[in-house]
DNA sequence: GGCTTAAGTCAACGCATGTTGACTTTTGCG
DNA sequence: CGCAAAAGTCAACATGCGTTGACTTAAGCC
């Protein structure tokens, strides 16, 4: 690679950081243009030459990947510990992913957002989860995927004041327990009756 | 009342009503004050008139009541359901009312919605909880608030496939035991340590 | 009936946005 | 060096927004 090919790649990358940061403050709607290449240093023009246009960056922004670890070596006691954990870490590690703060930021109000977080359930969440909970894995992985975002929605999002301050490792032994709940549970009796 | 303030009160009715659904279906920077001028047949320097500002027009939209039942008199084995078919029921009734979704849509991106959420949370949440959960009510009213405001996220605003789908009281049956558990857990053992 | 006040309408302003095209600067190569 | 292409910059456009003020219409009251 020249050294001119290594600058522009260098600044496109700093649009995408300077993006995921606006997006993640922001939401889709408030987050501009120019205030994207403001933080970047450099030009709206510019932006909009190498990601055609809002939609475009917000697609680039938002490109990424759960990581979630396969579930099948877990000893199945311990397999909502195992899942709590790995999302706090998405969110809360250092550096955090701001994917995830961005796409729940905009699924709200931003149609594809929303189809995009439904694809990671569909394609990530749920086969990961088939395989522990080959019994109506997808109500499973939908209970399981409801309690996970409203804990990141009212941890990191909406801030309410106890689940806020929480340590991590206290979060997590309050959720695990309802996950594995929701993985594990017997389909007759207590769970679900019909259906 | 005379005549004509019964037609400005129609009015400022027509406009509101307008304003909530379109604060619902689009979200606060989405939805425009023509939008709603023109869904109500009005036009959008009334809109103005009787409510100020957009913020203005937003708080209006957004003054409502969970109406709460008081749980001191539901068998204690009850009170997960109870709640969960309460706040059911306030988002699928009918007519539902479009107040929280309205809130949650905007709390993502608008600072002052998720205060509202969090008042919510203070004034009407949290004291129904503590008559029933004495211990660490906060902790506990948070945990339910996730496990509510998560399952509303996917159902009502994301619509992940298999949690949108389901009747109301399969819904039901999945999360009341989750909610009693975090009402009912004892603190020592599997519930959180320390803090 | 005519005057006062409120209800409703219209056109316009100022502003911020996404996006475009022309321009200037820098770089790589023969 | 000198040219071609890429990287970066600038000013401007069109559009849609919240909001404003002047205007017109209708209603209530003496």
């Amino acid at each position: 690679m020249s050294p001119t090919q290594a600058r522009s790649t260098t600044t496109r990358a700093r649009i995408l950081s300077a993006a995921q940061a606006q997006f993640a403050k922001d939401g889709y709607e408030r987050a501009t243009i120019r205030a994207v290449a403001s933080l970047a240093g450099t030009d709206p023009a510019l932006v909009i030459r190498y990601y055609g246009s809002k939609e475009g960056l917000f697609a680039a922004a938002t490109h990424f990947d759960l990581c979630l670890p396969s579930l099948d070596h877990v000893a199945h006691a311990d397999i909502g510990e195992t899942l709590v954990r790995h999302f706090l870490a998405l969110w809360e590690g250092n550096p955090a992913d701001p994917s995830l703060r961005i796409l729940l930021r905009a699924a709200v109000t931003h149609a594809e957002a929303a189809t995009r977080i439904r694809g990671l359930f569909a394609e990530q969440v749920l086969p990961a989860i088939r395989v522990v909970a080959p019994d109506r894995p997808a109500l499973r992985a939908g209970l399981v995927a409801s309690q996970i975002l409203g804990l990141a929605l009212c941890r990191y999002i909406l801030e309410v004041p106890p689940l806020v301050d929480m340590k991590p490792d206290d979060v997590i032994a309050c959720i695990a327990p309802t996950l594995q709940r929701y993985l594990a549970a017997p389909l007759d009796g207590g769970f679900t009756a019909n259906a």
